[in-house]
DNA sequence: CGACCATTTGAGCATCATCAACACTAGTGG
DNA sequence: CCACTAGTGTTGATGATGCTCAAATGGTCG
């Protein structure tokens, strides 16, 4: 059950190319990039770096899902962010990581060395250009958070946070997010609940409370449908249609 | 009551200089910014512009205090971002304002309209890798504020904005955030509130029980005196001495 | 089967929101 | 000069939301 798929993908054939940090390259570029990339899988529950350690490296994510947590000395902890394929993991510049990320289902990363990484950025614009979207985007995403964790119910943090994996489900696949919707909760209730600054228990409560008033319908613990996105996101407190920055 | 010191400064002589989004350019560089630059005011309490209103422009913040908030229908606002001078505002690429921008006190800002800004941008590695580093920046405090927002109490919110206030007003002044720190709050209670995710009462009730407490002193509502840095963060929740990301 | 984990559900309680009254200050106009 | 108003802040009483502690359920794996 270790390092699966581990041989080279070239990266013209990569599954995040159009979507990672290295979207903008062209063909040359891409191949210097082919030289000095590595993957690195990890299995699920594994910690890809602890907060305060050194980063020798920094990556993106190409399959699976990864958390990016920060916890206080007594273990309250908060997810600051949610690394889906594409994603990119670590900070050029900085030498210890400000996070804890942990592989919440099996990941694979695509890696580069922290320096030549460094030294590729200042010749190519394109990296850096595509860092800068990237990066103002989850700035955008961070924002949109803040309003969930800061005023937002119990039930409307629910509500918000399947509204939010449905519409990255439907970017991922080009779909429309209108209607009925059917996806997997990659997420614990206790992920969950660190996502939404609210106990797992409560957690528990409204998804069931949200069940019962037919506005998701479960089969199994993780697999939802959403009869209806426009009651999703009403329940969710967004206005009718807004908010759409994925 | 209108326009004061609207006289064009010159960016070498300029307040923000080395801080603002200009920091990394040459003295040519400079020069073609002088030529594309204004300057606008605004009066405290006027909003500088309204999420959803065409962006025209994007610039940065020369003196003064300005937020960024979003609101829900109902009315209920959670403030994303707060700009002090050398905060950039706008998104290059982003034609409509995704935020209320709002002047707390007097603001003075120095713009640039977002099409030449734009075209430099491409031709300007220097701004694009300044913006890219404040980005950056910006990110890793709205996960810190994510931690606020999500998981700490009333009492602890408060000592961390007021912790996070006192860091950066030290690290204008390049001072050291040890033993004693006086400043003034340029924030109402209510405008804390919509900062830290609470009610403006409990935001009062709060700074009452420091203040008895004897963690803050206070002279009138605004000026505040922290005897103990180390204090006010151990109140905060913050460990002893991490967490220094300004 | 038994151990373990994720999850659900219940009961009681603490924290913070809500509603309301009041104090203080500055600005306005009679 | 003084009432009048608007804005800001403090404090009190009450209650709802979500947390804590606890127990039970169901699924998976050895």
């Amino acid at each position: 059950m270790s390092a699966p798929q581990l041989q080279a993908v070239q990266c013209a054939d990569c599954p995040i190319r159009h979507r990672a940090v290295c979207a903008k390259c062209n063909t040359d570029e891409l191949e210097t990039l082919d030289h000095i990339k590595y993957y690195r899988t990890f299995e699920a529950g594994q910690p890809v770096i602890w907060s305060g350690d050194a980063m020798s490296f920094v990556g993106s994510v190409v399959s699976g899902i990864a958390t990016l947590t920060q916890t206080m000395e007594d273990g309250r902890t908060q997810m600051v962010g949610l690394l889906l394929p594409s994603d990119f993991v670590g900070r050029p510049g900085r030498d210890t990581a400000a996070y804890n990320v942990v592989a919440t289902t099996e990941l694979v990363m695509c890696c580069f060395r922290k320096k030549p990484f460094e030294d590729m950025m200042v010749e190519t614009p394109h990296i850096a250009q595509r860092l800068l979207e990237m990066t103002l985007d989850e700035l955008d995403a961070a924002r949109e958070w803040m309003l969930v964790l800061g005023r937002k119910t119990a039930r409307e943090k629910i509500a918000s946070l399947l509204a939010i994996i449905a519409r990255r489900e439907a970017s991922l696949h080009k779909e429309t997010v209108k209607g009925e919707m059917v996806f997997d909760l990659k997420l614990t209730r206790e992920a969950m609940a660190d996502y939404l600054g609210l106990t797992l228990e409560t957690v528990s409560r409204q998804i069931s409370a949200l069940k019962k008033d037919g506005v998701i319908v479960l089969q199994g613990k993780r697999h939802v449908t959403v009869p209806d996105m426009q009651r999703l996101m009403e329940e969710a407190g967004d206005d009718s249609d807004g908010g759409f920055l994925v």
